[in-house]
DNA sequence: CTGAAAGCGCTAACAA
DNA sequence: TTGTTAGCGCTTTCAG
């Protein structure tokens, strides 16, 4: 291996100058082009261990995923790894599964290496195990006020489904979520839904599942039963009427199987019901056209994560950022909208709420409905 | 920080006791307690860099990837994650857009860093930038003998593709397939489909688009446009008949794709055309039931490359794998198949393919009803 | 079995 | 500006 001696011995000049050309040191034009010329000659490459020994940083970022089944962290990953390589950091996976010992592991993991930070989308409250030597920003999930936040503003995510599925007409709201229990940032896409039915005196129901009785919505399809008896409790009533007519689904990949079930059963999308996912993703949304969507912001929230790691090493003030922006996507799974006119005339013409007492609002189903009652 | 002297004095022993409890060297069982319950109670943890400097080593394992939009790419990218966690390795995730001066940067980073090996699916050859200090696995990219290749049985799966659509009745057969021009083993697909084809003495055509034409299929839809162009040249006849009753499609995006413009022209499938993707992904194949595909056994090519790449590591011969098993998904694009009998009679009735009515269960709406509709 | 000591390749003081 | 040198924390001889 050809080190910064033999560099220094083929170039006549010491060891510490060759360093400094290599780190932007005072060097005078004349050496600097003989070391130049030897680091050329000999195939000179810096050895970074040894730099990182001297400097106990590297350019590494951890990066903490539960999985990549989820095409959400599949593109949050992929983004990240532009941005950072824009700034000659490199990504060290760790996929958790949502194992918080797996996450401990690989914050210990990142110690050891002399990680410069960790960015991830975590399931446990790691910062216990952090200290101030390790910059660490999260996305999407806030516990609580020591940890570096960013996400979309999921808030005005659910508000904005409420709203686009009230104006295209439906007047029953069901929302549909699957959640980690210690995920403060995503409840938010609830209420901002709630909100928006409550401020519209509009009658809604809500269902929330734990991320680990239908975590397998993203790996397999054995949720896919839990989640189509569910519906069913609410789809329509005994003279197979509609008791929903309106569907916000906390991800798109939810919205997609919500959709199918729902076709199952005969009703039509989005003529009986109407149904919007979260998430916006192209790559998910296979279909042509896509399944309408609360887009994420994806570039903003991955360039966003890393631009508050950097002023974190830098040990620069950073704020936190929970209100990047979304927007509607319309797709198949709504009706059309009108062209957004200058004046826009909302659609809440008082129409009264048919649809007597099957759903209360705030009704709220915090878990799965017993299963036997299917 | 608490370092390895720290440990050695609060232990009463020296540093080459430390290290050796650290690194299962012989060591009294006395001092070993004392040396134990120093590390535990200062809390140290070795620092790779110091050691990777001394053994020119680290546990690092470069992943390069062209991109993560392929839902290929991000299921092998996750077993290979969980195949290296156990073997004590780590990820360094190097996207590369294909693009070849990226994966050299990638490799020679990999060298300043001291990094164990490399994995990959690399559009370059990449080999020219290797040396012995370096060990490589390709995994479905074959360049030239020097590379350790891993990849399932691409002819064996282009041939079951296309005997599959002939004991289903399709005669007139296309290959349709995006190829990087280096990419000698995914061209196998090809080659074993019209090995079926001649051996059959059916008739049959092929379009081969280079992946820089067709890049974007997985990234937006600006490809759909030329795919649809293609497909119409081979569909139907002026008389409106079909001429190709069977396509082969060499990844199951790419057959998503061409079912939805098939499906656009009123053509019906399978009735009228059966379409059999590759690579057989669950994740992709959002719906259900799924595209019909030749599956790709992912977690056995990564296991397998994980294996290669560590037994290079230890010097042993390694010899390369390109036969992993591939096998027939039927889902909804493909007429459907008899159960598998003791002593199946192929279907190669000379029965006329009438596709009597809509009553097969592979009909679908994988495309929303006209918005006219409501 | 244990301890002392010599580096691994580099950076950063400090002297010149 | 340049050269010299002392470590960064660890592993690994090599004596004892």
């Amino acid at each position: 291996m050809v080190t910064i001696k033999d560099v220094a011995r083929d170039a006549e000049v010491s060891v510490g100058t060759v360093s400094n050309v290599l780190n932007g040191g005072r060097v005078s034009a004349g050496k600097r082009a003989k070391v130049e010329a030897s680091i050329q000659k000999l195939g000179y490459q810096v050895n970074t261990l040894a730099r990182g020994l001297k400097t106990q940083k590297t350019d590494y970022v951890v990066v903490i995923l539960p999985n990549l089944s989820n095409p959400f962290f599949s593109l949050i990953l992929q983004q990240l790894e532009r941005s950072l390589a824009g700034h000659g950091k490199q990504i060290v996976l760790c996929l958790s599964d949502g194992d918080k010992e797996k996450e401990r592991r690989f914050i210990s993991l990142a110690r050891r290496n002399k990680i410069d930070g960790i960015i991830g989308i975590t399931y446990s409250n790691i910062d216990e195990y952090l200290d101030d030597s390790m910059a660490f920003v999260s996305i999407d999930r806030h516990f609580h006020n020591g940890i570096h936040l960013v996400s979309s503003n999921n808030f005005e995510g659910g508000r904005l489904a409420a709203s686009i599925l009230h104006q295209n007409g439906s007047r029953q709201l069901l929302s549909f979520q699957t959640l980690s229990s210690l995920n403060t940032e995503v409840r938010k896409r609830q209420q901002g839904f709630e909100a928006f039915c409550i401020e519209k005196g509009l009658s809604y129901s809500s269902m929330t599942f734990s991320e680990d009785q239908v975590k397998s919505v993203y790996s397999s399809f054995d949720s896919r039963e839990l989640i189509s008896r569910a519906l069913k409790l609410y789809l329509t009533d005994v003279a197979g009427r509609p008791k929903v007519d309106g569907i916000f689904a906390s991800s798109d990949h939810l919205a997609v199987v919500i959709c199918q079930e729902i076709q199952k059963t005969g009703l039509r999308i989005p003529e009986d019901v109407q149904v919007i996912g979260f998430d916006g993703l192209r790559t998910l949304n296979q279909g042509d056209p896509l399944v309408s969507s609360i887009e994420q912001p994806v570039q903003a929230i991955a360039d966003t994560a890393v631009d508050m790691l950097l002023r974190l090493l830098q040990q620069q003030p950073v704020a936190n950022v929970n209100d990047l922006p979304v927007r509607f996507i319309e797709g198949w799974s709504t009706r059309p909208r009108p062209a957004p006119g200058p004046d826009q005339v909302c659609g809440d013409s008082g129409e009264p709420n048919r649809a007597a007492g099957c759903s209360v609002p705030g009704e709220k189903t915090q878990k799965a409905p017993p299963r036997s009652a299917v």
